[in-house]
DNA sequence: CCCATCTACAACCATTTGGTTGTACGTTAC
DNA sequence: GTAACGTACAACCAAATGGTTGTAGATGGG
């Protein structure tokens, strides 16, 4: 296993916990110091301090100084690069998908693509 | 953390692991049996088919029974959900910078301040 | 039927994870 | 200078994870 694949482990391991992701949810909003964001959460200071280490392993949000504080921002490129590696594990799938409509029909990509997500990469904002 | 969480936390649980991605590629090219996956991988039958399960608990496959083998296909609507998780936090990073955008420079003290939504209160365990 | 194959599951082990407490260190305020 | 704040990090613990082996239940072919 070589480091790409690693780092898309510890990548999806950082998503795959609840106060991790609302972490990040907050960290956008605007940066925050470390205390601050531990003072969110019913965990000690120091359970916080490992949330943000593996966040941070992960690429998904950097640290910097500012006097006695540490601020926490979410890096911009993290979500896309999380993005990026479901698009691989979705363009097999559609693969797959096209073999199947080339054998069913030509003018559908079939059953699946009434709202399917193999192209929808449109983004689906907010507010529009 | 509410049962929603919890299969976000399984979905991402589940992609954190590199055999299990391959396995969802292999899958994907093509329904397997759970033996014929099993042959791909230096690790015990056993160990393959906890991968399986923690896929199949995550929503990613399902299995069907074709004689004594038991057959693992994709979900074709996990990637999917996976991309709608992901699409939450994205939409999270869009507001901010529509936000930087009218730049208000608001004390962000509690989520409650800047109309967000408030959900950051609820952690696992009982309390501990 | 008997045997080979495919699967399921339990028991066990090492490592990682998510949490705690305690201590030490740099920075800011008084 | 000292106290308070914010951070870093180590030691420790329970539970989950990822692997093993072993055993047992179905299923299909000779």
């Amino acid at each position: 296993m070589d480091e790409a694949d690693r780092a898309v482990d510890r990548l999806f391991q950082a998503l795959a916990d609840a106060t991790r992701r609302d972490m990040l949810r907050r960290c956008v909003r605007g940066e925050l110091s470390v205390s601050r964001l531990a003072a969110a959460y019913p965990m000690s200071f120091a359970a916080v301090q490992k949330h943000v280490t593996v966040l941070e392993r992960a690429g998904l949000v950097t640290k910097e100084r500012r006097g006695r504080e540490q601020l926490v921002r979410t890096d911009p490129g993290a979500v896309a690069r999380a993005r990026q590696a479901l698009d691989a594990l979705e363009s097999a799938w559609r693969a797959r998908v096209d073999r199947m409509s080339g054998l069913l029909s030509e003018d559908d990509d079939g059953p699946d693509a009434c709202g399917g997500p193999a192209h929808a990469r449109e983004r689906k904002g907010p507010d529009g």
